[in-house]
DNA sequence: CAGCATACCTACCGGTCGGTATAGTGTCAA
DNA sequence: TTGACACTATACCGACCGGTAGGTATGCTG
């Protein structure tokens, strides 16, 4: 592993367990045993240190979910898929998946939030259109895609959450319950 | 107002704003025009000043909590009493809400995740006590209690932070609506 | 009026923050 | 052989961190 991937490691593991704001950069090229200004020739800043690696690793989820994500008629089986991504990439980036959730809710003016922002918005317009796509067989989802989309990411992550501090398994029944409970609130 | 309420106020705002690790106290006593003796004088230390934040607030939600939650034979009911106060509670202390929000999805060897775990628990004490009592009368439900209490926080959170956001209004549709989604999502 | 506790100040502590100037080092191409 | 360049170390910057020492004004209690 090269000095660029033992900052991105050690980085990811600390901002997971401590959070961004409370971890400095001297702790982290301390752990990935370099020095400071290796950090900053290939990072630039602290920030941009992060920004590197959101787009290392929701890279991966958002080519995953792009895949999933295509309306095929069958709403339900969209969604199916598109949590099945979501699931497989947190079991497969328990740590990373957690630094996520914990940026998504940070405070608004937080440096964390604001880098996050543009990946979580990217996350909430690919839902989006397939809710759009979706309203052209039902109108009675018309207008409401912006709701539908973050209730839906809010329970897929709510789920991912819980089973992440162990009650309960990202399993196929998690899935389809998860997808039933969805389409139950919005029809019923 | 008095200097400890001044105090209180201004970290309320300026934790909710960019968060507990964000701010140091410094900032603090200059937003409440104190100096920073004051500050220790009344709380002792920075995580001092936080603990009596969250002691302050959640004595309230608490309070409505444990009348609400009940169990009178119907599991319904009890729920969207629940649900009610939780978005009483939330419509109220907005700032609030969203600072708990932070803490309870920050990474867990965080000081501020750490403070606020108790409250957390507390919480989910409270929820598990209603399954508890429901199982009672539904058998089918017994063993689940905290996957539930888990669960039907985590969907209520989810709703309050989509409805902060401005995606929505806390009010008695969508606290039918959240209801009834996670009873199907448990007995379907 | 004495004695004392509360409340609050100015000034300062050692340490860490994010970031950088400078000086090598090894590896290439010319 | 030489110069260019990517990379990395030592040493350092000013600013800020959480926290405290020491002192004073005020007001309550005997």
């Amino acid at each position: 592993m090269d000095n660029q991937a033992k900052i991105l490691s050690s980085a990811l593991e600390l901002f997971a367990q401590h959070g961004y704001d409370a971890v400095g950069v001297q702790r982290i090229v301390a752990a990935a045993e370099v020095t400071k200004p290796t950090l900053y020739h290939y990072f630039g800043s602290k920030k941009g240190l992060l920004l590197a690696l959101l787009e290392s690793k929701f890279g991966d989820l958002f080519q995953a979910l792009e895949e999933a994500i295509a309306f095929n008629g069958e709403l339900q089986e969209s969604l199916s898929r598109v949590v099945s991504a979501y699931f497989q990439f947190a079991r497969k980036n328990p740590d990373f998946y957690r630094l996520q959730l914990s940026m998504w809710f940070a405070p608004a003016h937080s440096e964390a939030f604001n880098v996050a922002l543009d990946f979580s918005l990217r996350q909430q317009a690919l839902l989006e259109r397939l809710f759009v796509d979706a309203a052209g067989q039902n109108k009675s989802m018309e207008g409401h895609h912006q709701i539908y989309a973050a209730t839906f990411l809010g329970m897929t992550n709510n789920y991912i959450g819980i089973c992440l501090n162990g009650f309960g398994e990202l399993n196929q029944s998690l899935i389809d319950r998860t997808v039933h409970q969805f389409l139950y609130g919005i029809f019923s």
